[in-house]
RNA sequence: GGGCCCUUAGCUCAGGCUGGCAGAGCACCGGACUUUUAAUCCGGGUGUCCAGGGUUCGAAUCCCUGAGGGCCCA
């Protein structure tokens, strides 16, 4: 931290100094609270209710985060503030006596607990008469401003704690993201899925279209990756006899960083045995509605300017004929990378290097089609190129049995019928790993010796799914930016 | 990777075009005030104007380079 301000802080420490030389801990271990804010503004109501106006409760002892500090010489008002509510306080000289000089050391940003009755003061705000009051923890730095908040968008990322502390939107947007989390885990709870947790380093980031972080373990010698998905693992406990099982953890992809992207991110997998894509399509519709029912209280959200449905079913089209809808380009007639490449070329879309047919393709999509998306939809039937772990179609090889699901211009969501054919997997493993050397492309999949060895054991007919948290955060809150959602997003070192 | 924009007090921002003593509100410091609500009133400016270099008698301001951030494009 550059020691700016520091007059500022000198103030404050001095504070803590004379606090500790009255023999006063600023920090002690021990709250006497007996409410939150929110129990206490309850418990006067009531009172109120049942005595009118005038009512008292009995002691009671709040705690808070002093937000607002309104001195009127011998009485002063202010605002505590907790995790449930805020709260204010009337502090009268005349009631504390010599506890009222304690005031002098008290600053915004300090958390104080304070005991007394609760009254309705005449301007009407419900208010602890405080009979005595301490403090909590002082704080030595000053918080940030309190009437237009905290918006530098880099301290806001860098330094969060501001952020959550000056706006409360931010605090309640993340709020909502724990409850959405939970919410799946009780969607898929209940519906018998089983949580499991699946390593972090691995020795091949296999089982994902990306590029891979490298770490090194010192005491056995040997790089390890960070994964890029939980496929792999999750697909052995499905062999191994988890007939539903799901994971929701951190990946890792050494990607750029944009307003979709954080090199690390929360992805929900999931994996059914004896299910194939289509019934987790109806999962995942079901589920996506009915959490945003349960976070949002409707299925209803509004995005920049319009409003999306989330209401089941949705529509089901045809990657395809999505492609030629939004580019005018046929994949079917464009096989060859290179003709592909000059077609899109044409079109201002420019690729990168030697790119495959697949990439090319999945550029398309997501230069083309994906901003299209704003009401949700499934894409269904893609190449079989660019699906290395998914079961082909029995009326056309070339296709997959896959959808990935859109919203707010967005990818949510990607699921297939589980390639669990043994020798076919080496196959596309091979294919994948020769692509790599041919087109210089890091981000093809990898072969996994240790997962085509489980897979022989024989894995049942399984329908997975992969969901990205983040951006179903970003989607129910309406925000742009995944920044928004991520509560320390990555961002260049200071 | 390319283009555009931003960076001034702890926070929110003026000033910059057209070079001439570094500004406001909140916060903070001192004082008044026993029901306030962004409390009010009186007094006080607390600064590496992102960094480095250049032009100039003189640079927050103009020019160059760099850093961090944002937006758009790829």
């Amino acid at each position: 931290m550059p020691e700016r301000g520091e007059e500022l802080v000198q103030v404050r420490l001095e504070k803590v100094a004379n606090l500790r030389k009255q023999g006063i801990d600023p920090y002690p271990a021990r709250c006497p609270r007996t409410h939150t804010n929110q129990e206490a503004l309850d418990l006067f109501m009531h009172a109120e209710a049942q005595h009118g106006p005038g009512a008292r409760t009995q002691e009671v002892s709040v705690a808070g985060r002093v937000r607002a500090l309104r001195s009127m010489g011998k009485a002063t008002f202010l605002d505590l503030r907790d995790g449930s509510a805020r709260l204010q306080v009337h502090l009268r000289k005349d009631v504390l006596a010599e506890g009222y000089s304690l005031l002098e050391a008290v600053d915004l940003g300090d958390h104080l607990v304070a005991t007394g009755p609760l009254f309705r003061t005449r301007t009407g705000e419900v208010t602890l008469e405080a009979s005595t009051f301490a403090i909590l923890s002082k704080a030595t730095r000053p918080p940030p401003e309190k009437w237009h908040g905290l918006k530098d968008v880099e301290t806001r990322y860098r330094e969060r704690h501001l952020d959550l502390m000056a706006n409360d939107e931010v605090l309640s947007r993340f709020l909502l993201r724990s409850r959405l989390v939970g919410n799946i885990r009780g969607f898929l709870n209940r519906r018998g899925f089983v949580e499991v947790e699946t390593p972090i380093l691995v020795p091949v980031a296999a089982g994902a279209m990306a590029r891979p972080f490298v770490t090194h373990h010192h005491a056995l010698d040997m790089d390890f990756y960070l994964r890029i998905a939980t496929e792999l693992h999750l697909k052995r406990c499905v062999i191994g006899g988890l007939d539903k099982v799901y994971e929701i953890g951190r990946v890792f992809r050494n990607e750029g960083i944009d307003f979709k992207h954080n090199p690390e991110y929360t992805l929900l997998e999931s994996y059914e045995a004896y299910a194939d894509y289509q019934q987790v399509m109806k999962m995942v519709e079901e589920m996506i509605y009915a959490v945003a029912l349960e976070v949002l209280g409707a299925p209803r959200i509004r995005w920049g300017d319009q409003e999306i449905d989330l209401t089941p079913p949705w529509p089901r089209l045809s990657l395809k004929e999505e492609i030629y809808k939004r580019s005018g380009i046929d994949i079917d007639k464009e096989r060859e990378p290179e003709a592909l490449a000059a077609r899109m070329a044409q079109m201002g879309i420019e690729a990168v290097g030697r790119a495959s047919w697949g990439r090319l393709v999945d550029k398309l999509v997501s230069d083309k089609v994906e901003p299209a998306l704003i009401e949700p939809v499934f894409l269904v039937d893609y190449p079989k190129e660019m699906s290395p772990l998914a079961k082909q179609r029995s009326d056309n090889p070339e296709l997959v049995e896959r959808f990935e699901a859109f919203a707010g211009g967005m990818e949510i969501a990607n699921s297939y019928s589980e390639l669990n054919d043994p020798q076919e997997q080496r196959l596309r493993f091979q294919q994948q790993e020769e692509m790599r050397q041919l087109h210089g492309d890091e981000d093809f999949d990898r072969l996994d010796e240790e997962f085509l060895q489980a897979l022989e054991y024989g894995m049942p007919p399984t329908g997975g799914l992969g969901m990205g948290i983040d951006r179903l955060v970003m989607l129910l809150t309406g925000q742009q930016s995944i920044r928004e959602v991520v509560l320390f997003p990555q961002l260049r070192a200071r």
